[in-house]
DNA sequence: TAAATTTTGTTAATCGATTAACTATTTTTA
DNA sequence: TAAAAATAGTTAATCGATTAACAAAATTTA
């Protein structure tokens, strides 16, 4: 590649000094003369002058790049929730480095480690199950960072997330209104905060409506052995003999697994059973009953996260916690037409 | 942030000048004494040093990093080559940064800006329609890239991408097989080649196959009348007074919307109509027909792609062309069983 | 009018690492 | 043993921009 235009060949070119260029050229005009700051500017925009932002960040310590480490690249919520921040990000003037830890703690510390080599000015962060001790020390470590979508409600960072107990409950209330009594709830069995309070949001609604909520209706599903939990489960909320049931599906990949077994089960929804997913996926978009779910704010998110994620670079002691609420889409898997 | 362990803190406390700890940190440990190699990296170990890219960087005029600009941050394709690319760039000590066009060209160009600003050392890069001008001034720029996926015959550049006038001719053969005559094949009508090296594929192929594969066959759907054509498309297709119908869509999107659509009209898949398409889609995971699909090998394609650029990057006059077989799915939505 | 202030610049150090060019010492070769 | 070569380092320039500190000239103030 050719070399670029620098400071020095429009300062040469001006007959001036190179301060004098980089004044008038980072909005320091009132340094220079009028005519002189004209002058400037004219040969900068003939040369066709980019600055050298390697060189800047030499200087200023800064290199306008955010990190951001997202749970998986291919999860639906990553793509959009990353496109929104990149939008956010630009309008900042901020380019983003995008990592992904594939849910797994190594990948994770691996991936941090790499972003604040590569001087990130800040980061965004999904962290993974059992990341507490990591994020602990990245506070003492003084980068500038939040948290995105999970977080740690003893541990005092930032946090942009989505209000998960409110959902779950208002779930368990939009079923209750059309009737239901028997409502499952399946849920990973992660450790993780946000998806803890799912499964808080769906126990403490059902005893609000005085519905059971027991170890018959509210389901966990190892990761290790997915299939066979997730079967375990579905035959088990089946086999109550009572009115027909719904199930709340805690996040879309359950949704899709538990949605295919009924349908191999030959159970119709919302003829046999109701159905909620937490998250949307692309997957709906061809099964035969538009499905009811949640629908995470993303742009919002998105946009919250690099404004706060600015705020903390800028100051050291913001510390803000923000629970956005989810929308949520009626499709037709709880009979709702 | 703290300031971070310098090359210089090493010099000082191994009482030696930089320039012997940066020969030893840098597999030059040859120019120096074993007893002083030794010394400086224990030194640098303990001092938990970590090189400045930054400032490296300033002087080598080498990033390691890449530009990445895909179509679409939310197409399936797009999350499986970034998982890819990204794995590959890391084995070769790069980091990637992505943009998205979203299709469009001031998009794409702004992207290229972005990243060639940004000193990345080479471009992969995912053209957009009507694209062929800029693709010549990057390669008048001297900066290196390749192009994936899609590529400009008539320019001379390095690229990686599938060989869609073949798979497009075994989809034919494929049904032709099955014993269909009426073979439908509906793409955008987009100037893109890789698109159009599908229809070429579906052309000759039903040529061979003494098949028609004219106006009543073979469909073309604007991106801004996207429903209407497909409608219309469809209707044509399935208001041929003949025996059972396949249609070839040359694109996931394309696939999902069709199927909808005759879902729409009450056609079953595979009874009264079989369907391939080109790309999978999540969509999928949930008909009740598994879809036939062809399957793009994209850890090849990234593998390829980075190593690619990397020897153009390296090696100016490296011009690489590289066509991928696609995989091929076999589903149920063509009555395989 | 003399002093103080403002305007309009410049000079030079600096960020952290790389590397060509050099020196001094030791070892090898002929 | 003298010359050549290898070994073991160091010095100092450099990458391109930023910015504190300075200085000369012009303007304002008292």
């Amino acid at each position: 590649m050719k070399r670029k235009v620098s400071l020095k060949d429009i300062a040469t070119e001006a007959n001036v000094s190179a301060a004098a260029v980089s004044y008038v050229l980072n909005g320091q005009e009132h340094r220079v003369s009028p005519d002189m700051a004209h002058r400037i500017k004219t040969i900068a925009r003939k040369l066709n002058y980019r600055p050298h932002h390697i060189a800047r960040s030499l200087k200023t310590r800064r290199t306008n790049t955010i990190g951001l480490v997202v749970a998986n690249i291919s999860y639906r919520f990553t793509t959009g929730i990353t496109r929104a921040i990149e939008a956010e990000a630009k309008k900042h003037n901020y380019s983003v480095l995008i990592g992904s830890s594939d849910e797994e703690l190594p990948k994770f510390n691996d991936l941090i480690n790499v972003l604040v080599d590569r001087d990130v000015d800040g980061l965004i962060l999904l962290p993974v199950d059992q990341s507490e001790k990591e994020i602990k020390e990245l506070i003492k470590s003084d980068t500038p960072f939040i948290l995105m979508d999970r977080y740690f409600p003893d541990i005092p960072t930032s946090y942009i997330a989505l209000d998960n107990y409110r959902a779950a409950q208002e779930y368990v209330d939009y079923l209750a209104a059309l009737g239901h009594s028997n409502v499952a709830f399946i849920n990973y069995d992660a450790s993780m905060y946000h998806l803890r309070e799912r499964t808080r949001g769906y126990v403490d609604a059902m005893k609000r409506h005085k519905l059971p909520a027991n170890a018959k209706w509210n389901k966990t599903i190892r990761r290790e052995m997915f299939d066979d939990d997730m079967r375990k489960a579905i035959d088990q909320v089946c086999a109550q003999p009572s009115e027909k049931p719904a199930i709340i599906f805690a996040s879309d990949t359950l949704a899709i697994k538990g949605i295919r077994y009924l349908n191999e089960l030959g159970k119709r929804i919302p003829e046999d059973i109701s159905v909620i997913s937490f998250d949307e996926s692309e997957a709906f978009e061809l099964f035969n009953c538009p499905v009811t779910h949640g629908r995470q704010p993303l742009e919002e998110m998105g946009r919250m996260a690099v404004q706060t994620l600015i705020d903390v670079m800028e100051n050291e002691n913001v510390n803000r916690q923000v629970l956005l609420r989810s929308g949520f889409v009626k499709g037709g898997s709880c009979g709702e037409r």
